[in-house]
Formats: structure tokens, C-alpha cells, sequence
DNA sequence: CTAAATGCAAAGCATTTGCAAATAT
DNA sequence: ATATTTGCAAATGCTTTGCATTTAG
């Protein structure tokens, strides 16, 4: 299976944890350490949840996946994948991934800064369409 | 003086503390708790993290500060100013302010999304000149 | 004079650690 | 067979709360 051989590729031993937060992370899309609990609960009722903070914490050294900061939210963990920014609703916190074309933007930022960049963490912050229209 | 009346126009009482807040806030630019409690403890040894807390959270929910979240760090406290953007040197962990337009960006953003897009926060990483050099 | 801010101690959460037993390779 | 992972309990760390006292307006 898939998950199995991309947790091996980051050499991460397979555990049946393990497999089930890749399960749930890509379903879900974003999760913090809380609703991952509760949700890995369902099919682990004894898991702890020191179990899915070293996890979280070996799988994000490992660059399986990543930790994502966005305003007023406690620490998201996403799937790695290619870059690619994060909108969200700042009513009903909906978070959507978003694949941007940075380039313009770097070299700005670059030639005023002197700064050799090559990476980029960007959340745009606004109203989705869903609550536009309540 | 300028920071007392900056204080009472966003209704915050102006004591002794908090002028000394928005001094090293603006001689240091960004900080977390723990380095602004250090720096404060200089000036008022009896001070307590308590109040720090209390103080950086009126503070913000009055919109006279707003809080950072950079990758790999503390949530760090900024005066208000204009939106902006940040720039992180991941060797040194230096961060400065910059100024982007990022207009085409969010309307790219926007026409892909269906969202009302109102805000950002952008942080970009890279390596500054003086790590660049060493 | 009144409402808000301060400092302290305690309470409340969040995260990490140590260790014995279980599991993956 | 070995090294890693798991789950538990305890420890640590971070943030908030309650309350008596002080201070700002």
C-alpha cells in the first residue's frame, strides 16, 4: 500500500498508529494535536497521547509532514507536499490549501532585502464563499 | 509624550509598565513572552509574568499589538503598524520587517478561491547577509 | 470615587520525559 | 536480536484565574 511505502521512504518504522494518522491526515487535510487525538481514539481507544506527540514530533524532523502556523489557531500538521499557501475563513476557520505562483513576490522581497530566500509561509486571511452568502 | 497618548487612544490605562512594554517593544521590534519579561524585570524586578500576560492580551484585543507566528518560534509581539510582511534568516533567526505589494497576489489568490480575502501574514525564509557571509 | 491594573499564589492545560513491555525489521 | 515504538504515570512548562491591594483617571 502507498502509506506504507512512503512511511518507509522517511524511514519511519510502519506502526498501525502510524498508518492511521497518514490515513486521517489525508482526509482531513489540517489537524491539531487534539482532534487527531480524538479522532485516532475511535480506532485506538488505549493510544496515548504522548504516543502522537513523539510521533508528530519524529514524523515533522523526518519531513513527512509539516507544521503549520495560522492566526488565532493552536499548531496544524499537514501531509508534506509540494510549497503551497493556506487561505482561511476567519469565521468559520475553514482552511483550503492554495498553490501560488510566489516568484514575483520572492524577487521583490529579495532585492529589497539581501536576503537569500527559499522558503515561504504565507496565510491569507478572509471570508469564504459559504459564509459570504449567510 | 508620544506612547502615552498612542496608549490612550486605544483606551488602555497608562501605567508605568506598560509605556516600558511599548519602549522595548519599539527598540526591539518583535519579542516573545519570556524575552519581554526578562527585558521588563530590569526595570520593575517585582514584576509578574501575570501581568505580562495579561497586559500583551488587552493589548492585542485593542488592536495596539499584534501577534507573529513565524515557523519554528515562540509567538513573538509586534507594535502596530501598517500590514506588513516578515522576513526570517533561519541561521540566526533574525527577523525584519518589510513592505510587499502584494495585491496581485491576493487577487490571484481570490479569483482562484471564491474567498473575500482582507488580510495576510507572510513570512519568508531565507538566509540574511550577514549569515550569508560567515 | 470608581474602574482597571498589579502581583502573588494556585489552578489549569499542554507538552515532555523515563521506563517497562510490546512490536517492527 | 536489536532498535524503535508504545502507553502509562510523573514531571515540567506555559498560560490563566481569583483575589486582595494599589493605582489611574
Amino acid at each position: 500500500m502507498k502509506n506504507i511505502s512512503r512511511l518507509k521512504d522517511s524511514n519511519l518504522k510502519v506502526t498501525p498508529q502510524r498508518l492511521e494518522i497518514v490515513k486521517i491526515l489525508s482526509t482531513y487535510g489540517h489537524m491539531n494535536i487534539n482532534s487527531l487525538y480524538e479522532a485516532l481514539r475511535e480506532k485506538f481507544p488505549t493510544l496515548s497521547l504522548a504516543t502522537i506527540y513523539k510521533n508528530i514530533h519524529t514524523m515533522r524532523d523526518k519531513s513527512f509532514l509539516s507544521e503549520v502556523k495560522i492566526p488565532n489557531q493552536k499548531n496544524l500538521y499537514e501531509l508534506k507536499k509540494e510549497e503551497h499557501s493556506h487561505i482561511v475563513c476567519s469565521k468559520c476557520d475553514d482552511i483550503i490549501d492554495i498553490e501560488l505562483d510566489t516568484s514575483s513576490f520572492i524577487n521583490q522581497a529579495s532585492s529589497i532585502s539581501n536576503y537569500k530566500l527559499d522558503k515561504s509561509s504565507i496565510v491569507l486571511i478572509g471570508i469564504c464563499p459559504k459564509c459570504a452568502t449567510i
